[in-house]
DNA sequence: CCAATAGATAGTAAAACTGTCTAACTATTG
DNA sequence: CAATAGTTAGACAGTTTTACTATCTATTGG
């Protein structure tokens, strides 16, 4: 920004310098925002003047952030405006998702949001160590792609464990190998890219953030083929705790009064074990817990999934006397499974809460989707705060 | 802030008067910060050069945020340096705080930061219309300290209940006439300010964050003596959720199979009528709630502090899961009753989680505390944002 | 002990510098 | 011909640099 004072002061001060930045800055941020933008449409949004807005577009394009797309085609009197666009190949965000049994999936979005590259590989983690298994699809993706690695300016990890920021560990992952890891570390060293490591669930939840009826904040109860939790974003951005640990539902004991390692925490009461047995008392069988109640649906099976409805709507008053969320979003495997009836019965069974309770907005893969658009917003801040120095 | 641009826009633009601004709100900033500041001073903080300094706190004088305080008596060479000192009369921040039985305190700071006036009143709820009785108590208070209630410029009230911001109304306030009456709509209309309603356990854990062990957030448990709740402070700022009810941990049920009107909550699990229950069974017997535990605490009745600490600990493992704070403070009355005795049963219980476990810091009436400074950083940061358009 | 002096600090004045804005102008298009 | 896109030249506003004055302490020499 090149400000007077102190960096780390949260005002700024600062002479012409300053000023010249401060429109960059936000010529830059309105581009971004649009991908595209005339000298005039620059000029409604900030108010510059005519000469400003060209000069500020014209340092733009020097700076490799902006480039010319030619001529607007509008049909109106007088000449056609010039278009800039975002140099979308100035730099990328990178995603990746962990995932037990499926392995590694990596995506690569341009700085004006479209996906360049994706890709899936099914691992083997006892046999890879983890960062490697990353960054070999990764380089792999981003080569096919035709996409300069170096460019790759923010990398995003999803992980189905919780992710201390400050210690650079996992905590209670599934996936062999996670807890030993330095993944940040190790991928910040091999690719000099500023990494950030999230909950798998938590990214579940930005990619819900995308639905209209949850922007003013949600909090998703995943239910996973493997696990449970809980993603929160009140309206402020995700909620991750001390060392990542925030929303982990399933650890919850169901009975205060019986915390022993063998009594049920709401893992056992809301995740797949719970379905087992409820199934098998409803007389509702399946290879897995999705199966088992994509069965019950199909079946009809309304005592099962009243049941299991139930033991659902009391973890979301928990979740909303503690959070009061404006909406419960369902999502996971299971809820997948259980679609609109699941969500049906779940708020017949919440009472007063069912207004809030929605199912997942989100087509496909809720977790790979948040964490890239966690990178990509993450590497259009770091364009803004970086490009201009 | 005087910018060109829409004043929705999150990154400003504007020309050389945007400049002046920036650099004013840079000087104010740094006033607000330390009280009083030399030009030397604002020189070093902001970097500006020495003919900036000095007519930047020309115009600061000039629109009367600031006064002359005399010159500096450092022994040094050269001439004494003038000092410049916040108009401490420039703007009020008040807080009030409602209480049943115990009536109504109002507090007011200047901009310094220095308390100005304090006062309570017992009041019948039943007898004088809540909003009367605080403007009632409000300007006598003022009067009384020769403060012209005109120059207070935030007011923040905090309240027995679960504030909803957007329907201006409180819920499950324990205060007769506390439903009916809008607060913040009927202050406003009477003293033109700007009125924040909180709920008090939220301002009390607002109070805690001047504990520096808990400067990277905390979960307050509040045991009251009336009801129990939780704030939440994750160093974003106080989570209130949608409609002001999140961290109402009493209303959640301790056992999710059931879940009647009659069975029981975390407020029965916890809270006075746990107590007096346990109390019963162990023989520990009192007027209320707090003398009941001050009692255990007096007489060594461990038992029944083992009994209840296991209790607080379920709870504060459940807020762990959900929440991960990097600290869990307990506060309120029945805590207070307890002291580091209560404390240390509760981290026993707690198992790993007792290393989070402190007890409140606050001296006095942690709402009363939590309210004001909530009140005082909206005035800073009113005055910042206004004083200079 | 006292006075003269050097050196550092606080603050001001004038001119240079850097940026944006206004106004006038050219070119393009329906 | 009128409206729009864009440039050019000079005005304007703000900060900075440089030079200057005034004030105060500490040192030094008588």
């Amino acid at each position: 920004m090149r400000t007077n004072g102190p960096p780390d002061s949260p005002v700024p001060s600062g002479s012409s310098h300053l000023l010249r930045t401060i429109n960059e800055r936000a010529a830059l941020y309105h581009l971004l925002e649009n991908g595209t933008l005339t000298r005039v449409e620059l000029r409604k949004l900030t108010g510059l003047a005519k000469p400003t807005a060209s000069q500020v577009m014209l340092r733009l394009s020097e700076a490799g952030l902006a480039v010319t797309l030619g001529r607007s085609t509008a049909k109106q009197v007088g000449p056609r405006a010039e278009v800039y666009s975002v140099n979308a190949d100035y730099a990328f965000a990178a995603a990746v998702t962990l995932r037990e049994p499926d392995g590694v999936t990596v995506a690569v979005r341009d700085l004006k949001g479209r996906e360049r590259a994706s890709s899936t590989r099914r691992i083997d983690f006892t046999a890879v160590p983890l960062d490697r298994a990353v960054l070999d699809l990764l380089e792999r993706t981003a080569a096919d792609a035709g996409i300069d690695k170096g460019r790759i300016a923010a990398l995003h990890v999803a992980v189905p464990g919780a992710y201390d920021a400050e210690t650079d560990t996992i905590g209670y992952a599934d996936i062999p190998g996670a807890p030993e890891v330095r993944m940040r570390a190790a991928i910040e060293a091999a690719l000099d890219c500023p990494v950030t490591v999230h909950n798998d669930v938590n990214a579940a939840t930005v990619a819900e953030r995308r639905n209209p009826a949850a922007s003013g904040g949600l909090v998703l109860l995943w239910l996973g083929r493997e696990g449970v939790g809980a993603g929160i974003d009140l309206g402020q951005g995700l909620i991750v705790g001390a060392r990542g640990a925030a929303g982990e539902i399933g650890y919850v004991p169901v009975f205060p009064d019986r915390t022993g390692p063998d009594d049920p925490t709401y893992q056992d009461w809301i995740g797949a074990p719970a379905i087992a047995d409820l199934g098998r008392e409803h007389g509702v069988e399946g290879p897995d817990a999705a199966a088992v109640v994509a069965g019950a649906v199909e079946r009809g099976a309304d005592a099962f999934l009243e049941a299991y409805a139930k033991r659902v709507a009391g973890a979301l008053h928990m979740l909303t006397c503690l959070f009061d969320p404006p909406c419960l979003v369902l999502g996971g495997e299971i809820a997948r499974a259980g679609g609109e009836t699941l969500v049906d019965h779940v708020r017949r069974q919440a009472g007063a809460l069912g207004d809030r309770v929605l199912p997942s907005a989100v087509y496909g893969d809720a977790v790979a989707i948040g964490v890239l658009d966690l990178a990509y917003a993450d590497l259009k801040e770091r364009v803004l705060d970086a490009a201009l120095a």
